[in-house]
DNA sequence: CTGTTAGCGCTTTCAT
DNA sequence: ATGAAAGCGCTAACAG
């Protein structure tokens, strides 16, 4: 058990440790029977090397960083195993470790931890994802100098990278074709957080009420939390109101399915006397009945992006921030005809 | 952003680099004037330890890994961000980092992705979940004696930590109910992969069936992923039966799910028609219609209690192994009455 | 081709 | 109360 360094196997073989050190690491200054011979003691004896001693000497810590907000104990996102698959299989194809770090979103723990892993050089970079309206963790990360990636964009003409999906235009085009199939009054569930994609998805809804000469009534913009528990409330909220709105947009499939279960309380069903449309696109969406209308995110690619330009980035092959814009899917079903 | 090291704070006031570095962590040998002027300027100057050069010192990393087993490119698993949830939180409040590696479970990737944290003392203890039969990745970290904790038992007589759910008196307790109300062709969809929780699961299947004298048809028990799709296409081959089952149990609410669907497309009811039972009580299985039935496992909890035990390991308070064998809980929706 | 030397930034005896 | 020195395990510049 205890660590053999390569002093040890300098020491059985009368070698220096830095000649061991080069015969490992392939450089081609060191006889090929030395090499030869130090490959085979160092795998008889087990030898493998100290990562953050090799961390400290190299100055980096092929570690990307990656923090989560958390909401409460319940925080079940199935959205964001799928983006940790993404990021996690490619860093670990480039040889990076992912350290995560979990915190409540906006509070003094989550600027500590951001704090703590950047001042502390514990990764060489992160992701950052849920941008918010003048997001503090990009305002610092700027201020860093450190390199980072976003699943989201920002306010303001922050130079740095990120990678977004175009919410405003999607939402855009299903409120067209809601419009078409004759829809009117339609609402939308937003999250009870200023989260960047939230104000371009209702952008893109305003101007395709605007478009076609619908008004907006602001009661139909109603404010949850991005869970099912905030759909269900959602929906009740606009079931209430004088007259209700035929078509609900929610801000992710959880919300749908909550939106979805308030109308069956009330003996509607979504898809006939009330359309409901989700986003992301989860596996469960086209499992569920009715099965769920939604704008499809690929998730795992997003999460391959993030991660590929990031180690672009730390790598310094980068000259330019990256911008990457992706179309979601409508993905039409049961609970929203279009 | 250029790093403001011990150095430049001993040599900008004209003390000793341990000087410094025992001001800034308390010790009581140093005059109280010194360590306030050490403590301002450290703040003035924006000091931040580097952690690696710490970790390297210390010899240890102040940071447990997680290694998830990742089925796919769609590993869409709304139960693992509420794990990583009540891991990392604790982790944090205990000054632990956490370190995420996704591999396919059951490659040499897999290996590999475990020799690296532990022999590259990349981290100073390991969660491992989803234990299997004959487990490769707890005989290995046995042998390397290195701090872990499962979620899940495993086959032996080991002596290592682990935190489980009981799932076979748990699905004992729901096949005796499901009994009572008048089932008896009652069927099993398990993963298909040899994943221990499922084998404890069946075991109380079999002993309730036993224990009432009912046969077994062996093809009520099916092997599929333990996904959406699994579920259906598992409920699908149990319909094809000459004499179908009447209730159906599933190892996770996904699965459960994908049963519900497959009932629907041939116009049979969940819970009136056949009972279907899920696993995990996931936020989701109460919102969906029919709601669902299912065994719940609090796995947020879960999460904190496997991150106490192995911080507790690694600080070398643990004398024996840890065990805590929690029970699930029957919640009765609409898919089964129980 | 191989070894010597220096150093990454920190902590910790051990003197003084 | 403070500092000098050593060392954690590794890599790299520079001699020879």
């Amino acid at each position: 058990m205890s660590a053999v360094r390569l002093r040890d196997i300098a020491e059985r073989l009368g070698l220096s440790v830095t000649t061991v050190s080069r015969a490992l690491a392939g450089y081609s200054d060191v006889a090929e029977q030395t090499r030869q011979l130090v490959l085979q003691t160092a795998q008889e004896m087990g030898y493998y090397p100290n990562l953050t001693a090799r961390h400290l000497q190299r100055q980096r810590t092929d570690t990307i960083g990656f923090v989560v907000d958390i909401f409460g104990p319940r925080f079940s996102d199935p959205l964001f195993s799928e983006l940790l698959a993404g990021i996690g299989n490619l860093a670990a194809r480039e040889g990076f470790d992912l350290l995560v770090a979990t915190t409540p979103p906006d509070t003094d723990d989550e600027v500590e931890a951001y704090r703590r892993l950047v001042r502390g050089r514990r990764v060489d970079g992160l992701i950052l994802v849920r941008t918010r309206v003048a997001d503090r963790r990009v305002q610092f990360l700027l201020e860093q100098q450190f390199p980072f990636v976003t699943f989201g964009r920002s306010t303001g003409a922050e130079r740095f990278s990120w990678v977004d999906v175009d919410g405003e235009r999607g939402v855009y085009e299903v409120v067209n074709r809601l419009i078409a199939v004759g829809h009117q009054r339609i609402a939308l569930l937003q999250p009870d957080l200023p989260i960047m994609f939230a104000r371009f998805r209702e952008r893109g809804y305003r101007a395709a009420m605007a478009h076609h000469d619908l008004p907006v009534n602001e009661s139909w913009i109603v404010h949850e939390a991005l869970t099912e528990d905030g759909g269900y409330r959602g929906m009740q909220r606009l079931l209430e109101l004088p007259s209700p709105p035929t078509a609900v947009l929610t801000n992710n499939d959880q919300m749908a399915i909550g939106a979805i279960r308030a109308l069956q309380e009330r003996g509607l069903r979504a898809g006939h006397d009330v359309a409901v449309v989700g986003f992301d696109d989860i596996p469960l969406a086209r499992h569920i009945h009715p099965a769920l209308t939604t704008l499809r995110q690929p998730i795992y690619q997003i999460g391959q992006h993030l991660c590929r330009t990031l180690i672009a980035l730390i790598r310094g092959e980068l000259d330019e921030p990256f911008h990457l814009l992706l179309q979601p899917e409508i993905v039409v079903r049961e609970s929203a005809r279009l």
